[in-house]
DNA sequence: TGATACATACATACATGAATGTATGTAAAG
DNA sequence: CTTTACATACATTCATGTATGTATGTATCA
């Protein structure tokens, strides 16, 4: 075919990683071929190895166009936990994390492909360590957050901080994993996420009408 | 080479089974061929095909094999929910229960396996069925515990008893994987998971004594 | 302003390796 | 003597990477 313009081009590489997203949640990352992504944007593995190294590097550009917003949130986690009045500022940012993750498809797509349908082994391959050290720098800046809350004063300390921060992370993995798991979803996070996450949120903080129970 | 006694052939078919499970963790299902497997247990393909239809087929025996102690610490969730003094021994049982992951290694092998190793896509395969139904199955024991404890009177009225146990699922689905994920854990969920677990349960426990907050 | 040269954005064709499933061989157990 | 428990050999499929073809956009220069 013909040469197109730089603005086609661009929309070609965005039309690659929609097909992408799309086929490797629907038949998985290791049974989606190159040809297969090529073929569900109307192109051909030439275009797909134009804009793409081979099947990690679409994953990893993946990663970057979509999972934007969801570092954007984790960033703001600090400075919520510097807020006036950190506990419902900090629970806030959390309730609306977790909102961006379920209700943004891009971020959904994304987190469904890097919790289902990629393989985490020992022996780590470059995609693996590319994406550990993604989460890694989200991890970082949620312990960052609780260690502001730690001197703040505001958590139970009978428990480090960085320890009701990776609590939290795993909790809140596991819901969002629940809610993304194929078949008819158990947990309606969009409708119950704010109450599950609470249950946590209030064993952890301590001080005045910090605990509901 | 010669044919051995039937010992000898369940010898084979669990040194496959070992093979493959380390396999998998090691470098991912996708990446681990039946050779591989076959050759990690010193034998050839023709032994892997002769137990076993295929590499699906082999995970399947595994978890088998190796979950049969998980569901049984699921199974008596129930009782321990209409123990005489419930909220303890219910407390206990779920402790248990994580230190079993944790500590048993064909346990914590199937575990591993099926949380970061095999694909779970939209359009499911036979095998990603087999593994859903079984999860489900764990899933309706903790459902079942948690409509006992809401009966005697247990549990905070605010949310539903099968959401609380969704909720906790998820919560321990979490740390398991956390504690599982390849690299230095960030969780040592053999010394912590009893306090990180406690946070949860504390809340979701109405009554005297029940909340430590 | 129009012709030319080069780079871009793919499509097509090819070579290769690798994994799978099956078919067959074989030696010992029962 | 038959079946078991494998090993070996074979055929096929299939995904990958690369090499090449090609038409067009775009910059350059006169």
């Amino acid at each position: 075919m013909a040469r197109k313009t730089k603005e086609d081009a661009e929309r070609t590489y965005h039309a690659l990683l929609d097909a992408a997203a799309e086929l490797f949640i629907r038949q998985g990352v290791s049974r989606t071929t190159l040809s297969d992504i090529a073929h569900e944007a109307g192109l051909t593995r030439g275009a797909v190895y134009w804009h793409f190294r081979n099947k990690d590097s679409v994953i990893e550009a993946l990663w970057a166009r979509n999972a934007r917003r969801l570092q954007e949130a984790f960033e703001q986690l600090e400075t919520h936990a510097r807020a006036a009045d950190p506990v419902p500022a900090f629970r806030q940012a959390i309730h609306a994390l977790i909102r961006r993750v379920v209700e943004e498809p891009e971020l959904g797509q994304i987190t469904r492909i890097v919790m289902h349908v990629v393989e985490f082994t020992d022996e780590q391959n470059a995609l693996q360590r590319f994406l550990n050290d993604r989460r890694d720098i989200l991890h970082d800046h949620m312990r960052a957050a609780f260690e502001i809350l730690g001197q703040r004063g505001v958590l139970r300390n009978d428990l480090s901080p960085s320890l009701l921060a990776e609590g939290l992370l795993a909790y809140i993995y596991g819901l969002v994993h629940s809610d993304f798991s194929p078949g008819e979803p158990v947990i309606d996070l969009a409708r119950n996420g704010r109450a599950l996450i609470d249950l946590y949120l209030d064993s952890i903080f301590s001080g005045p009408g910090a605990c509901v129970c």
